[in-house]
DNA sequence: TTGTCTCCCCCCGGGAGACAA
DNA sequence: TTGTCTCCCGGGGGGAGACAA
């Protein structure tokens, strides 16, 4: 398996300081790899492969922008740039992805492409002021029980959610009910009937549930997801637990290699030439160890660590999925085939390994940087054995105190002007085994009928309106400077692995926030820790660790493609989606990557915290910003503006109804992310108490 | 729409004569257009479309085999070799698919692939002594009525079906009754109760059907088909009736243009590198207008037809489905762009409309010779009416009158000494009203619920093990030579448009046997009259023209697959699935397609027909090989040897079971082909008796 | 607060013959 | 001969509170 590397040097280092992202097209033997470019320009890179080989007499790197080039005759690298990210849902099975619009770089044609006209900041700040004043979404989404999916009985709303989310009952009746219609991501309408019954009392969706479930074969441990748009509608999404597990029935769209193959080279041919946009659907496999996603910034500081001599382990998957990991040493890094492509910057590590009976079939003397983990900078947490699935919670405090609390890095006393229009995060630790969990006899039924893997770990950050100018874009990412970062969701699921943490320059902080599969989790070649201001929440296991996965990434893209489901056509911005890879060659003992954000217009309020335990007493403990969401309230309950504080975090109230200021995370498979924003800084009417668990 | 022409000259010519058939990539806008190779050489044609631009710097034609090409540098045409043909049904939908492996030309690799090593004369020999004691396989194909798919009771099983492919019962109980077990194509087994119930008795499957129903997602409409193989094992098909109709939700799988995209191409330059082999996954779209499937000798004989001057029509579909005629006359046939490809056959083929209007954003000056119909030679059944669906039963003669009986033409009176090991053949003639159909109004009403079609007039042919020697192949279709071609399955199902009767070189007669769409077959472009030697089966019409179709392409698909599946392990043999195009190019008067069967090896009996009317009193009528089938039996109804006859055709007895020497052309949607073939042949316990409606 | 269980009861659907085309 | 209808009846599942985590 003779796979190559593109170390990015200068040239795309200006570029990057252009606000230039490469989008990278790696086919490996093993699978294909492309990272996502943020939006703005990014850069082509066409390594060996299938369409290796479409670079007839290629050569010369640059160039060649309009020229009439016969078609597919592209330099080994072309600039384009993201006009457009927009995500979308399949129509059968609710797959996710991304449509990515791009365009080859010439001249920046954002302008004649988005058609406003108008002055770039003004757009930005015309998006901002019709933005500011709409709210926080309410939502929630639930990892669907045994009960659940039942054919007996139907949906057990979680209370907080439904009252959130769901209109108002009429409390005085005897049974209050109402009839929900909720909008998929296809604008399919579903109804259910909503009913406040039980003894004690609790919601539920009856009606109409039983068809939902069928409909979309939901089983438990798929999740949905109920969000509360700005006019009040109701839309549902949906996330199946094989989407994580790695079962590619539903994960694996049918065309995405086709997508990301010819045809998309020859669009981007004819952009070249036409300077028309073209598409690229992109589909996010969160689950496939084979595929990995990263920036740019990612690849170089990856290319800059692995030199000759440096010493590496690699970990394979053998048919029993069991893992093995070998080591060997860099004996070389050189180009790629300056034969045939004298132009490229991809590079081939050469490698020898230690074990000589590594090197049969599966594994050849040439490997990619993505597969390969120096071991030089590797300590302690890597050689701890894989089976740490099952912790006791004396573990937590640890694994979280890994995590750089706020005022413990030197970014968080900047006094970022923060105006984000919306900010939603989230953030799962999954697997911890809470003493009042029931053992695995007392498992219920639906979630053994599929098999449980090892709990993933995974971060994702999604960004989207409005166009944000590179320039500003990395203005935001320096401290101490006013931000334009408009909106950020950002969810997590951390395994309790040992974390391997990334210490990266502070410029290219958002570029290392990262997403890594299961296979480099559990290996533990990196770790992606929760960025500052992160809403971290915690689960206690019900001892399956598959059952405790309820939110992070397809939530977030659920929330996002939710509320864009009904305003694609009056929306002329520019949506922007990414699952980023955390970077395991470039371990260190902090966590910088630091995050600014807006969130609304008018009052801000500096929130800090002081990065208390998460964990008590066994049960999940929620934060955002640091900021513990359940258990007691350190100050001022409920009362607005004063009962918490994180760090340069700006909010802002919403226009929806004020519900009390408590941000919750049910510990069971219950997330509500970023719609509890805007009550926990609101005025509460103190329906909710703290948690008395 | 700009297609272009690949005009095949001498240089094809040649290869035809070695035993090159092409294979030719039709990127068009509409679709793809693909023919399927038989078993020999093929000569890939890359036109223009997705894959014109690989051929940057291509040119010369040809040579170019086992040299150090830089991949995708390929010619304009690569000589291939198809190596084996597989027929597989999707594990999702049992949606049929060939598999085509296919080697680069160099040298043959035949033998390599094949790795028996035995000599290739030896190898049939082989094959046919051991399959020559196989039977015919006893089969048939039920489309489902509504009370089939109801959720109230089960599956009505025709009488002889039950008898000729269930194991019996045992009458002498009150309920004789059974447990049916019956693999799909996947080699899943199907449970089923069939018993023997009722006042009046019928035979039925009940518990299991249900289901099996559900599983699969028949419809009433949808057509089952179990066969009993040599084994006695039973095996099961299915097709849907959106398979006919267009309806792509299942008969369009998702890899198909992948296939035939660029991973074909890849794989072709590496194959003409290494000389590996590589597949190529072809879906017979029998249902998409859009879709042609050809052979080479088509599109020869269809670009001599085509020159300056030349006056033709052509048909579209506009959005209301409705079919529009317009008429126009080729300016000139010229290079399709001999500036970027030189070396390319393909021509563009420029046209003047006569209609003015016609020529808006739909249609262009440049067409292929797919899409139009030459005039000049068209006469008076064009010039028909095409509703002419509903036809009196006085209208059959007429049709059939046209097909060539035994001894009209000067091709039967050779003395072949045919060897077939199996041949199996089904005709239908759809869409007439016989006298008894019922109204509309009677209709069942899970046929209304799915739209009616205007029946299709679909051609196929099947032929498989052993590869058969392209010499001895040509040897085969000449006349006064002993052939070799073994296996031939056959189908036809022909809707009551006048035929365009081909006129071809006798030399190429199978090439020319032909499949086509809807589209044309009603527009009396063409027609495929069957050829000698076909099972010509006729069904009344129920009215409803989509309730009829129930065999034929994929029925017999269905047989052979079904038949293969468990023996592709230890089959050594080559399988090859094509379905053909008929040629409206070539009108004519006569029908000069003949094949020849070998049907076992021991003993020989000359069968002859005198082609009498196979319409009597409105009643469905069956032919095999111009033999009547239902109705009367001619003379020595169940004698054998001696009740019937049909000029240099030799058929054996078979190991299974006798059963009344009658085949059976049920009127309602159940229709047994090629199965009742031994029947036919055998002598009789006379069971059943000669029809009596 | 909510997951699971059990109970009730309706209705869907499997399975049968009746009847007619 | 077989497609459809109707009838019977049992099981599955929707919908409810009980109960406990």
């Amino acid at each position: 398996m003779a796979i190559d590397l593109n170390t990015i040097e200068d040239e795309e280092e200006e570029a990057v300081m252009q606000g230039s992202v490469c989008l990278e097209l790696w086919h490996a033997c093993a699978g294909m790899r492309i990272s996502l470019p943020r939006l703005g320009s990014l850069v082509v890179y066409l390594p060996q492969g299938h369409l290796e080989h479409l670079f007839v007499g290629g050569g010369g790197g640059g160039g060649g922008g309009g020229d009439a080039l016969p078609v597919f005759d592209l330099p080994p690298h072309v600039i384009c740039r993201v006009v457009d990210v927009q995500l979308r849902a399949e129509a059968v099975t609710d797959v996710l992805y991304a449509q990515i619009t791009v365009v080859a770089e010439g001249e920046w044609v954002g302008r004649q492409i988005r058609e406003d006209g108008g002055e770039k900041e003004d757009e930005e700040m015309d998006y901002m002021d019709s933005k500011s004043n709409s709210s926080v979404p309410h939502m929630f989404c639930k990892t669907l029980t045994a009960s659940d999916t039942s054919t007996h009985g139907g949906f057990s709303v979680p209370r907080r959610a439904a009252e959130d989310c769901f209109p108002p009952l009429d409390y005085k009746q005897q049974r209050p009910s109402q009839e929900l219609v909720a909008k998929d991501l296809h604008g399919v309408e579903w109804h259910f009937k909503h009913i406040y019954r039980g003894q004690p009392r609790r919601h539920l969706l009856t009606t109409g549930w039983s068809a939902f479930i069928n409909k979309k074969k939901l089983v438990s441990g798929d999740a949905v997801l109920f969000l509360r748009g700005d006019d009040g509608e109701l839309r549902l999404g949906i996330r199946r637990a094989s989407q994580i597990k790695g079962n590619n029935s539903h994960s694996m769209p049918p065309n995405e290699s086709l997508n990301v193959g010819v045809g998309m080279l020859k669009s981007l041919a004819n952009s070249v030439a036409t300077k028309k946009i073209f598409h690229i659907n992109y589909y996010p496999r969160v689950n496939q160890s084979e595929f990995i996603v990263s920036y740019w910034k990612f690849t170089k500081s990856c290319s800059y660590s692995i030199s000759a001599g440096t010493r590496f382990k690699m970990c394979f998957e053998s048919e029993d999925a069991a893992e093995r990991r070998y080591t060997g040493w860099v004996t070389s890094v050189c180009d790629f085939d300056p034969g045939r492509w004298p132009g490229s910057k991809w590079r081939s590590i050469v490698v020898r390994w230690d074990d000589e009976n590594c090197g049969n079939n599966s594994r050849h003397s040439r490997v990619s940087p993505w597969e390969i983990e120096p071991t030089r900078c590797l300590s302690g947490p890597h050689s701890l054995p894989i089976s740490s699935s099952k912790r006791s919670r004396v573990m937590i405090p640890s694994t979280i105190a890994d995590y750089p609390h706020p005022g413990e890095t030197g970014y968080q006393n900047s006094a970022e002007s923060v105006k984000s229009s919306r900010v939603l995060q989230g953030q799962e630790i999954l697997g911890f085994k809470a003493p009042f969990t029931r053992g695995d006899a007392t498992l219920p039924r639906f979630s053994e009928t599929r098999s449980a893997r090892f709990p993933e770990k995974r971060c994702i950050a999604i960004a989207r309106h409005p166009p944000v100018s590179t320039d500003a874009f990395y203005k935001g990412l320096d401290l101490g400077e006013s931000v334009r970062f408009h909106q950020v969701l950002q969810g997590q699921e951390m395994a309790p692995v040992p974390s391997t943490i990334l210490q990266l320059p502070v410029k290219n902080q958002l570029e290392n926030v990262g997403f890594k599969t299961l296979k480099s989790c559990i290996a533990g070649c990196s770790s992606a820790a929760p960025p500052q201001g992160y809403y971290t929440f915690m689960q206690p296991s019900s001892s399956s660790s598959l059952a405790q996965i309820s939110s992070s990434p397809s939530v977030l893209m659920f929330q996002h493609l939710l509320h864009e489901t009904n305003e694609r056509e009056k929306s002329d911005g520019i949506n922007f989606f990414y699952p980023l890879c955390s970077s395991g060659q470039q371990p260190a003992s902090t966590y910088s990557v630091k995050k600014h954000f807006e969130f609304g217009t008018s009052s801000t309020q500096p929130i800090e915290t002081n990065g208390q335990s998460m964990i008590r007493d066994g049960y999940s403990d929620c934060r955002l910003f640091g900021f513990p969401l359940t258990g007691k309230i350190p100050a001022g309950n409920g009362v607005p503006g004063s009962f918490c504080k994180a760090p340069s975090l700006t909010v802002t109230g919403s226009l929806w109804p004020q519900i009390p200021a408590k941000a919750v995370a049910h510990g069971h498979g219950c997330t509500r992310v970023g719609a509890s924003l805007a009550h926990l800084f609101q005025e509460s009417t103190s329906l909710i108490q703290p948690a008395s668990l």
